[in-house]
DNA sequence: ATATTTACCTAACAAACGTTAGTATTTTCA
DNA sequence: TGAAAATACTAACGTTTGTTAGGTAAATAT
């Protein structure tokens, strides 16, 4: 029995597809060929091509925002809200790697309407991750100089394992996580003596 | 008198619009359009799409590339290495917004023969970062668990900045230098009091 | 057993694409 | 002034694109 319905497998496909050669050069018929079937049979199951890039996208943006809302809810701590926050992003990045690189790169492509949307999805997302830092600062173990500046410069770290990221690679999510946490919250340099 | 070629107006005009809607979306037609002129008076100056594509990608890793090796030819101290190197980039991607946001996203669709090329490329200037981490490390001022991991973690701040800058902004480009060699040299947490 | 839904097919469409051929016009330079 | 070169044009090409129409066969439900 499959229990993985046909509109799930045209949607993996499109997004392992759209990843590897991006929205509009990864044709419908592209995919249909992966999955063995005629371009024309897709539209027994989908609407339209936008129709999937939107769904892969907005799905990708509710779990992320699902789960940073949940941080927030959670946690008192900001260390501890900034340190899980990562972790998930990460895990669900890790994930599922070929949606998440096309909710990060290809999302631009959204038809007119959806794009407004998404933005504003996007934004709270990174909002989520300013009440961490505004914590933070009020618990007194974080500072920045410009806040909005360094939650876009915390998640440009975090999205671009996106780019070399392999589950054959020799990290695990978790060690990516730690590694990330670290570099955020003390940088490179040595600790110890300091001019 | 025009003392810049029409060439030169193609390949400024496809940058502009690669940016905006993707290389693929960004037709020939379109970019006549800009310019005033058809579509087929355009391969009176350039060979293909993939011309302007190539010229834009090459360009934009020739300059950095350059770069990166005057800092670490002309600097001795680590942290003045990259404070200059930061500062290099940020004046490069931000002097030529559209080109290095098409250097950025859109190298992925180089043709064939070119991208080996193009990644080889990107890999040296990788490496320039990569060499100042070791004499950072050697000078015992910058630390890192794993330094190719840290690389990326830099490169991807750096480059970032294309989803948000504009000249219009309230940060002037050396502002965003001073911001991220902060962030990147000594992250989030307050230095006083730690655990 | 019959009716209905689901999943696929073939064929074709209109539009858009990058690009070439061949030609006219303008600009540059001797 | 006249020749050469640069720049643009019109027209068209062969593909590829997303999508629709209409039909067939299999699975499901009554």
């Amino acid at each position: 029995m499959d229990t993985i319905s046909r509109k799930e497998q045209i949607i993996t496909t499109s997004a392992k597809l759209f990843r590897q050669k991006g929205f509009e050069a990864a044709s419908m018929r592209d995919i249909a060929a992966e999955l063995g079937i005629e371009a024309a049979s897709l539209y027994s199951h989908i609407k339209s091509k936008d129709e999937i890039l939107e769904t892969i996208c907005f799905r990708m943006a509710d779990e992320l925002l699902k789960a940073i809302d949940e941080v927030n809810d959670v946690y008192f701590n900001a260390e501890e809200k900034l340190a899980t926050a990562i972790k998930n992003h990460v895990k669900i990045v890790t994930g599922d790697l070929d949606s998440s690189t096309v909710f990060l790169r290809e999302w631009r492509r959204l038809p007119e309407g959806k794009l407004g949307e998404f933005i504003k999805l996007r934004n709270k997302y990174e909002d989520g991750f300013m009440q961490i830092l505004i914590n933070g600062e009020n618990e007194n173990v974080f500072e920045a100089p410009d806040k909005k500046f360094a939650v876009l410069t915390i998640l440009s770290a975090v999205n671009w394992i996106t780019e070399w990221y392999s589950p054959k690679g020799n990290m695990t999510p978790d060690e990516i996580s730690e590694h990330l946490y670290r570099f955020i919250t003390t940088g490179l340099k040595v600790k110890a003596l300091q001019s």
